[in-house]
RNA sequence: GCCCCCAUCGUCUAGUGGCCGAGGACGCCGCCCUUUCAAGGCGGUAACGGGGAUUCGAACUCCCCUGGGGGCACCA
């Protein structure tokens, strides 16, 4: 069987590192098994979609060197295929027409929620018979497709990572497929295109482990006795165990890129969160990575997500990588800083004194003010306080060059 | 509230019944190197959440508790 996963990315917002590890683990068993790996933008919820962010999460990929094999899919220019899929689901049985408003169904969540169930649904859509249908309909009332779920007995799938995952179906009440626009919802799109894409492995985050029995429903009442191989991901939480936020600093992958942080870097600390390799390695490039990989290895507690493991990571990078790849990377953040002027032979020094002793690329620009500025030097504190009172700037190459 | 998942140093982790009086890495603390900062070298600090059970023998197996996380939407 030859490998086939996705990326399937929500463009409601900028690519965060917890969406980076799974496009990362999803691409490094693609790339070790020699499979396809596959972008799908997940835009069904316009609302939430902006055209920017698509454009964003690819130069994201691209920046990490996540490549893509297929042209990426667009949930967006599928809606009929959903739709259809809907209408057989309805057709057989497997889904029914709801006329419920917004009002009643939180007036019924609050009930549920009192009697100490899941908010759910209770399934008074589900019997009505095509007249009460009609009627509610010329009524204009709101018309939404659910997905009749069984009463009771169990689900049970099994998990690369996890082993079986098992749930009582009676916890699990309706759930809606096609919205009261008419647009189709995340569960059904996903399963209808993993079972047309042929994906074979699905590797996502943990907080997706509990949408997976529902989903499998859905292929089954389709039609499909194929079930894709599923990993579920531990997740990734900040220093107090929460779930990353844009509220604790950085958490966007660009957020990190900004702050010279290089791309060598952030792949190798993520394939570390959640994933170890057979031996003490630590510091690897992609192609060592993706030779040891395996999802048989991911570990299965969530991970804190470590600032400064990141910065000896990149440290260990930017010592490690060639100087004049250096060069090049930092001559963006030089020329921002100290414009048009730039003296290639001072960034080179301080590219020199940077590989040396910087943990960021932001760092290493540090180490040019003082190059640049010759006198106002942000180099922590007192540092190299003899070198940098010498005011010719040939001097001060000079002495950082012999130094 | 209900359901699911998880549980080794502060953090990331190795560990699948004896090789573990628990290994590596980051961080932290010393010392060395160095005119100073880094880098580097050497050393140190620090963990199997608790209780039962199985076994000749449990970090590794099972159960309970506790703790943490996630889910329960006309988001994905």
């Amino acid at each position: 069987m030859t490998v086939r996963v996705r990326f399937s990315p929500a463009p409601s917002g900028e690519l965060h590192v917890g969406s980076a590890r799974t496009a990362l683990f999803n691409w490094l068993f693609a790339r070790h098994e020699g499979g396809t790996f596959l972008v799908r933008i997940e835009d069904t919820d316009v609302s939430r979609t902006r055209e920017e962010w698509v454009d964003a999460i690819g130069d994201t990929l691209r920046w990490l060197g996540l490549d893509w094999d297929e042209t990426p899919w667009r949930q967006s220019e599928r809606i009929d295929v959903y739709l259809a899929a809907a209408d057989r689901l309805l057709a057989s049985g497997a889904a029914y027409e709801c006329f419920d408003t917004p009002e009643e169904l939180d007036e019924m969540h609050a009930a549920r929620k009192a009697a100490g169930l899941a908010p759910g649904y209770d399934g008074r859509g589900r019997d009505l018979s095509a007249d009460d249908r009609a009627r509610l309909a010329a009524e204009g009332r709101p018309r939404t497709v659910r997905f009749r779920t069984p009463d009771s007995g169990p689900s049970t799938f099994t998990d690369v990572v996890r082993g079986e995952v098992t749930v009582e179906w009676s916890t699990i009440s309706d759930f809606v497929i096609v919205r009261s626009d008419g647009s189709p919802l995340f569960f059904l799109a996903n399963a209808v295109d993993d079972l047309e894409m042929g994906i074979t492995h699905v590797v996502r985050g943990e907080d997706l482990i509990d949408t997976t029995h529902r989903v499998l429903a859905i292929r089954r009442a389709l039609g499909s006795d194929q079930v894709p191989l599923y990993a579920h991901l531990p997740l990734i939480l900040q220093a107090d165990r929460a779930k990353l936020s844009k509220r604790h600093g950085a958490v966007a992958v660009e957020d990190f890129r900004a702050r010279g942080v290089l791309s060598e870097a952030l792949f190798n600390y993520l394939a570390l969160l959640g994933w170890a390799p057979d031996d003490d390695r630590e510091v690897m490039d992609r192609a060592e990575i993706v030779d040891a990989f395996s999802l048989t290895r991911v570990t299965h507690s969530a991970a804190i997500f470590d600032d400064k493991k990141l910065e000896w990571i990149n440290g260990e990078w930017i010592r490690r990588l060639a100087h004049d790849v250096i060069v090049d990377r930092i001559r963006p953040f030089a020329h921002d800083r100290y414009g048009v002027g730039l003296d290639e032979t001072l960034l080179d020094a301080a590219v020199t004194i940077g590989q040396e002793r910087a943990s960021t690329l932001v760092a290493l620009a540090d180490q040019m003010d003082f190059l640049f500025a010759g006198d106002g030097f942000t180099v922590a504190d007192t540092v190299w306080a003899d070198v940098a009172t010498v005011e010719q700037p040939a001097a001060v190459l000079d002495a950082v060059i012999t130094h």
